[in-house]
DNA sequence: TACATACATTAAACATGTTTATCATATATA
DNA sequence: TATATATGATAAACATGTTTAATGTATGTA
């Protein structure tokens, strides 16, 4: 229960590091299988027992770097930001954290973000974790009578998700795209959605 | 300048027709490109050759009847209809004719939307050509005082279009969703959007 | 008509992700 | 300690998308 299992996870632990040098220095595409076993030291079959398939490597190379922006862009949240500014400071925050390298994450969202959850773990935790974040939030601002009552705390946060990736798209697929005009589409995106969502303070 | 054309215009059909048949009955991933070449009765070179890869052959056998789709869906549209029952429209049709084969558009979807433009073309038509449909539709509204005048048209469309795109990633990667709650999701998202992009009849 | 050129087609080779059958050894058991 | 079993690692094979180099023929030209 020790010796075997440590080998393996050091085993485990060469692969990753050997393939995040490579993805990041020849990009997903242009990476071999064959090349991460070389430089890690292991054999091509090595990988696929470890990582079920490259796409899952690559996951698995990036998931935690991924996790570690989101996580701390949630931990350098103003105090009492309302949800308005707490989304734009995440999307803030992963949009320069992507711009380090458009075409990985470009290639690691393209192949994870139309499989069935069980196909690609890592990334449909945020189903399981970030959306009840945002519901949770949407539900304290509802509380505080900022948001109408009626509005779906779930559905709404699946429609943050959803123009969130839709700029991420464009971001990623449009080189001579900026970070910045990518945030004005992103907050304008969002005043779309909140000038509804928000409670009209003349009313009657 | 027309025999050897025409020879060609009729290879290419061969293989279009091939593989139709054969993305239907057994799914892109399960189909190759020797079964489809064998099926069509040429070599699989002379696919590539036509095609240039896998994907833009799926794109090509598709593009077709999505685009009758759409177009459909535009010419059947409930006379003076408002902007939120026009794209609801849309979406009903989509998500009927989507169900007829899931898989297959599920991996036409994946394949694509992540891709720079020029490399699927047909799919990204719709950037040029719905989004001004779109577009335009909202200026006439915003013209008849329904919709707020500081809304921006194209920003706007791009938004119901991200927010298309998340309902029908959740319904092409969820077998157990049905389309009527599809539809209903897609509904309760345009609520939400518009009842933030309409005009409050009460204000002051 | 005879010939040169362009080009559609293809067989064979290639690249690469993945599977399979085998080997070696750590672990458990007697 | 001696033996059996489970399993991590691998070489070789396989599957399949794509490229390459060669072939034959239609088209244009003399």
């Amino acid at each position: 229960m020790t010796r075997r299992d440590d080998i393996k996870a050091e085993t485990r632990e060469l692969i990753l590091q050997a393939a995040h040098s490579l993805f990041w220095e020849k990009g997903a595409e242009k990476c071999t299988i064959r090349g991460i076993a070389q430089e890690a030291g292991v054999s091509a079959a090595t990988i696929i027992v470890h990582f079920k398939n490259k796409t899952a490597l690559l996951e698995a190379v990036l998931s935690e770097d991924i996790e570690e922006t989101l996580s701390g862009a949630l931990g350098t949240l103003p105090r009492d930001a309302g949800l308005q500014a707490t989304l734009l400071h995440i999307a803030t925050a992963m949009v320069n954290f992507y711009d380090h390298n458009r075409e990985l994450y470009r290639v690691l969202i393209r192949d994870t973000l139309f499989e069935p959850s069980h196909e690609s773990p890592s990334i449909s935790k945020m189903d399981s974790e970030y959306f009840p974040i945002v519901a949770a939030i949407i539900d304290r601002e509802k509380a505080a009578g900022k948001i109408r009552k009626e509005v779906d705390s779930l559905l709404a946060s699946q429609a943050f998700f959803s123009l969130y990736i839709g700029q991420i798209r464009e971001f990623l697929r449009t080189p001579e795209m900026s970070v910045s005009t990518t945030l004005n589409h992103m907050s304008n995106i969002l005043d779309l959605l909140f000038n509804g969502m928000y409670i009209q303070e003349d009313n009657s």
